[in-house]
DNA sequence: GCCGTTTTCGGCCCGACTGTTTTCAGTCG
């Protein structure tokens, strides 16, 4: 298991309290920025350390972001399991003070105030002195900004939970699509981590730019006052932010309060057709790409904002507001090429290496997707019949389409005893005989046991075309054994792919925890494909680990895990995974040519 | 605390918005 997340939250708290207590504020942007390198570092650091020593803390400050001194703390942590700075700061601080700083609003500069002058150790004190009045004796504390706090208290009591992308993505269309059609408007786009494929959503971004500002005014107006709006946060010409009700739809996935979040903010950017490529650009980020490409620029004598890249003239007054004629803005690719950077695709911005590319990756598409190889039909828990499943990947223009109804094991899921998937393979290569135009394959999903063995006999599993093999119970086993039952699976001669390899679902299980570098490695080395299942709830292999895999030079399959007709519109949300991990097609088996597809899985055969 | 195609010291991205202010601090992205 990756210790790589718990790893960020220590630095992450470190920076917090650092903040909090008025520290030096760039050691707390130190760390902090450390803390974000940490979670997205594909491969697991606690082995990088291993047991400490020079070669340790050299790999570590190879990776941007962390120096020498936060080398030192990873191995101290790693080796003792705790930091000593983090427990002497901790000693300092109130501990129900740091939960505080999650409330909108609320930063280290105000929580410090309240703490050394208003008594606030906890959300209780903090209720408190607001009840009492107390709270209006504090400095820049009136009447407007106490109602706003208390509306941001009963807001993160309810919990604040990131959105998954899938129930994100159809909010933001149906917002932009609504302001597109505002007469005078030219552009209106998504930007921010939905833009760059995240698998959870903080917030959702929009831009529009438009033909002139009283066509802004218009459109401003329409995005606050639309039904589905409960709060607004601020409105103003150029930039507003609402709060809006989630009624989510999750097809076959039960949502409560608790998966979905009570709402979600949307901001809204309004902006000259002059400066859409800057503007897109900046709010697309992500933070830290933008912190480099910004800083690239000012080494070339360029300054970039929001506007445009300008001629850095060091003028105390930004560019835009003097009238000067940008370098680039109307394009991101302008953009880039001014700074001398090939296109970078939204998905790689995380200053991860992608400022050091020579020329624009060619990472896997949509359009690339030519096979599925994940589905199931009435046989088990589907709700298309084989017929309609091959049209409708007909629809999409695949050449194969391989039929994974589940097995014996998945009772609930309505899996297939031995002789019924018998029949059902008959029926299958019936249903390919009949029907033109696409490759109909017989397979199984079949459930990879708790201790590793598969769940149907190897002379069964020899008879089917496409084995899918995928853990569905047992998902809470000890990270030690889930890697030994994965490795199991990956090392059985007749399997092709490993399905949601962690079984995690996102805002709801987290899954199994096996130690992924040794499960790329066994699937490369066995030629087993690991699976990004496309569908939203699931995204699965993650980014992270599609990112390892890629370097590892391990197939990885794309999946949408059909089990109705709407399941194929998640194929997006696969590829975008994909792609944020540098998935290129030679890597993706769905990609393949009919030929080369089909002569892999006969290569298991 | 990190980092270097002007720097191994002295910087550290940049602008919008809000509320409480008589000119700006704090927060956010």
């Amino acid at each position: 298991m990756s210790a790589n997340p718990a790893m960020a939250g220590v630095f992450g708290e470190i920076a917090k309290l650092l903040d909090l207590l008025g520290e030096d504020r760039f050691r707390a942007i130190a760390h902090d920025k450390a803390s974000r390198a940490m979670e997205a570092h594909p491969t697991d650091l606690a082995t990088l350390v291993g047991e400490g020593g020079v070669e340790a803390r050299k790999g570590l400050m190879a990776i941007e972001g962390i120096g020498p001194k936060i080398a030192d703390k990873i191995i101290e942590l790693c080796t003792t399991g705790q930091i000593s700075e983090l427990e002497e700061l901790r000693s300092k601080v109130p501990p129900g003070l740091l939960p505080l700083m999650q409330i909108p609003g609320l930063g280290p500069k105000t929580l410090h105030g309240f703490w050394k002058q208003g008594g606030v150790v906890d959300l209780a004190s903090l209720k408190a002195i607001i009840e009492s009045g107390a709270i209006l004796d504090l400095p820049r504390m009136g009447e407007k900004t106490v109602t706003r706090l208390k509306e941001s208290i009963a807001l993160a009591e309810q919990g604040n939970i990131r959105l998954a992308i899938g129930l994100a993505m159809p909010i933001a269309e149906r917002m932009i699509a609504r302001l597109a059609a505002i007469d005078g408007v030219m552009n209106a786009a998504f930007a921010g981590s939905l833009r760059r494929g995240k698998e959870t959503i903080g917030d959702i971004d929009i831009l529009v730019s438009t033909r002139d500002a009283a066509v802004g005014a218009m459109v401003g107006e329409a995005f606050r006052s639309g039904a589905e709006v409960r709060q607004i946060i601020s409105a103003g010409e150029t930039r507003s932010s609402v709060r809006i009700a989630l009624n989510a739809d999750g097809g076959r996935w039960t949502l409560d309060e608790r998966t979905v979040g009570p709402s979600i903010q949307v901001d809204l950017k309004i902006i000259s057709n002059e400066s859409w490529g800057a503007a897109l650009h900046y709010f697309t980020g992500s933070k830290d790409h933008n912190v480099a490409v910004r800083q690239r620029a000012l080494d070339m004598g360029l300054t970039l904002n929001e506007y445009g890249l300008y001629e850095d003239d060091k003028h105390p007054d930004p560019p835009h507001k003097r009238g000067l004629v940008p370098v680039a803005s109307r394009t991101e690719a302008e953009i880039f090429k001014a700074v001398g950077l090939p296109y970078i695709p939204p998905e790689i911005r995380e200053n991860h290496g992608e400022l050091r590319l020579t020329a624009t990756p060619r990472l896997v598409e949509v359009a690339d997707i030519k096979a599925e190889l994940h589905a199931h039909t009435t046989e088990s828990d589907g709700e298309l019949v084989i017929d309609e499943l091959a049209r409708q990947a007909m629809r999409r223009g695949f050449h194969t389409i391989a039929v994974t109804d589940h097995s014996k094991s998945s009772v609930i899921a309505g899996g297939l005893t031995p002789q019924r998937l018998r029949e059902h393979i008959k029926a299958v290569r019936e249903a390919d005989k009949r029907i033109d135009g696409i490759s109909i394959l017989p397979g199984s999903e079949v459930d990879i046991l708790p201790d590793g063995t598969l769940d149907y006999d190897d002379d069964l599993l020899a008879e089917l075309d496409v084995v899918v093999a995928s853990p569905h119970a047992s998902l809470s086993q000890e990270p030690a054994l889930a890697t030994k039952r994965l490795l199991k699976a990956i090392g059985h001669p007749l399997v092709h792919i490993i399905g949601h390899p962690t079984g995690r679902l996102i805002n709801r299980r987290a899954g199994l925890s096996p130690d992924v570098a040794e499960i790329i490695a066994a699937a490369k080395e066995h030629n087993v494909a690991l699976e990004i299942n496309a569908h939203w709830m699931r995204l699965d292999l993650r980014d992270t680990h599609v990112h390892a895999a890629v370097d590892a030079g391990c197939l990885i399959a794309i999946n949408c895990d059909v089990h109705a007709v709407d399941d194929f519109g998640c194929l997006k949300y696969g590829v975008m995974t994909g792609r944020r991990g540098w998935l290129t097609p030679e890597l993706c088996i769905n990609t393949w040519e009919k030929k080369k597809l089909h002569d892999w899985l006969k290569s298991k055969r």
